[in-house]
DNA sequence: GATAGTAGTTACCCAAAGGAAAGTAGTTAC
DNA sequence: GTAACTACTTTCCTTTGGGTAACTACTATC
């Protein structure tokens, strides 16, 4: 890494411990990956990202809704229909969860595999 | 995004799930980030890293080092002295700061600055 | 009228994470 | 001998995250 100064490893660490806290836990990222495939319902998402509850999943969904990184959609069907999908701004991630899931791999080989 | 199969989003999730697993909680990038900076003592680190109890800053280093993220060198001075340093690893972890210091930091301004 | 599906909420519980404070064992300085 | 510094460990406690199961209110189907 290149010489940086104490400021700019001060500001660093901020923000990083700033987007873990947004994108912490254990299933926000599985969630917004499910909706970056394709925008989904409540029950959808349920059948997708295997062993999540009904109140995480509530209760992920509102977090991320605040971060602006899903968007919740209602139909005014009989019955009304909900559907929630990622937003454009979570698009700014994609090069997070990009790095994240390389290193990801890398990681698991050293440690594990060989 | 670019349009990806069901399989690679699969893999693409396992791998950033790894990837949280080694890094989540509130200290480890922290004090990888610190050490980044320079190989430092326990007191150091404690005194650099605001907040942390030695009780888990002794924890994470250890977690950090099965992990080969960093290295514990022990000299035979009396008394000894124990200084941790940055893995050379730990460099392959550039990338995945840097872009999540990017997004921390854009993602502050969009939703509390403006 | 019973069953199933929609999108959740509520209450209760457990386990892990993390904080606070004190203790330990050794060395050094006064 | 007392105080302070080293690198921790131990104990106790609180907070948070997450799981289970039941329940709600509404609609549609049999």
């Amino acid at each position: 890494m290149a010489k940086i100064t104490k400021t700019e490893c001060t500001s660093n660490l901020k923000n990083v411990i700033d987007a873990l806290y947004v994108l912490n836990g254990k299933w926000k990222l599985p969630i917004v990956l499910s909706l970056v495939d394709a925008p989904k319902r409540f029950n959808e998402i349920m059948r997708e990202v295997e062993g999540i509850s009904p109140k995480i999943l509530a209760q992920e969904l509102k977090h991320l809704e605040q971060n602006e990184l899903v968007v919740r959609n209602v139909y005014d069907t009989t019955p009304v229909s909900i559907v929630y999908e990622a937003s454009l701004y979570s698009e700014t991630l994609k090069e997070v969860l990009r790095t994240l899931s390389e290193w990801g791999a890398g990681h698991r080989k050293k440690i594990t595999g060989k």
